[in-house]
DNA sequence: TGATGTTTAGAAGGGG
DNA sequence: CCCCTTCTAAACATCA
């Protein structure tokens, strides 16, 4: 039986649960994390079928999300306003389907209670570290003054788990999957492997500009989870300095190749 | 206020 | 028949 292809369902319902269509729109995303619209576009994009009834399927969808303990709610990074947080795949659910066939999971994921409670803890630790990112911008102290750190400074100063690659993990290094490397086991739904249309362009590497005084993301016990994140806010915290970054300021120097 | 997120409840279907 | 998964509905809370 041939496998099935993006295009070969027309208005028909497609085989896949809203799990398996939620991680292929994740799973596409170059930061392998979308929003709720952007998935309910992703779905609505590739397959007809669910141009209709969108108050349904998008409330099932909705259901799932918060159900499953295989997606993880990202709060929204700061430098990037909007309605709604930002969901990805935990990082020990990317082989959930059975030889990476998005038709059938292999079981229910399914998080202990204490791993889900250090999980919640860390993105509430996540979600204070953004709050205070905000609340640093929204009191206005006096903007850094135009000095652009040097190259030797290009570290994300908080995050000292991140740079350079912790040398030393505790155990939980081994099952470290972190949501922008390729899985292991490949999805092999066509639509995966093709790619995708640029619709939101990944930012290109930037420097980083030291924002001391900015409270430190420390955690006792930093999960793979909790490590992917760390990276993404210091991708974020680049970001934002490239974005505060005085115009008249050179631009950083590139690496070397 | 509409979009987003959480939670409970129940029906349906497959598999052991 | 039970267990598990998926789907659907719905009430409610929260947030931009």
């Amino acid at each position: 039986m041939p496998r099935p292809s993006r295009e070969s369902y027309g208005d028909q319902k497609p085989p896949y649960s809203y799990i398996s269509l939620t991680a292929m729109a994740i799973w596409s995303s170059p930061e392998r994390m979308l929003p709720l619209s952007e998935i309910y576009r992703f779905i609505t994009d590739r397959f007809p079928y669910y141009r209709r009834n969108t108050q349904r399927w998008q409330n099932s969808l909705r259901h799932n999300l918060s159900f499953n303990d295989c997606f993880v709610k990202v709060p929204r990074r700061p430098d990037r306003p909007g309605k709604g947080a930002y969901w990805t795949l935990h990082p020990q659910a990317f082989d959930m389907f059975e030889n990476g066939s998005l038709l059938r999971r292999r079981k229910r994921f399914k998080l202990q209670k204490g791993e889900k409670d250090n999980l919640n803890a860390e993105l509430a630790a996540l979600a204070s570290f953004n709050r205070a990112f905000l609340a640093r911008q929204a009191g206005a102290p006096p903007p850094p003054p135009p000095a652009m750190p040097s190259a030797s400074l290009y570290t994300p100063p908080m995050c000292p788990q991140l740079s350079p690659e912790p040398a030393e993990l505790p155990e939980v290094a081994t099952m470290t999957m972190l949501p922008r490397e390729r899985p292991r086991r490949a999805f092999t739904i066509d639509a995966l492997l093709e790619p995708e249309p640029p619709r939101s362009s990944p930012s290109p590497p930037q420097p980083v500009m030291p924002l001391a005084s900015l409270p430190r993301l420390e955690l006792a016990m930093p999960s793979p989870y909790m490590l992917a994140a760390q990276r993404y806010h210091a991708e974020l915290l680049q970001a934002a300095a490239h974005a505060l970054r005085p115009c008249y300021l050179p631009p950083p120097p590139l690496p070397v190749a």
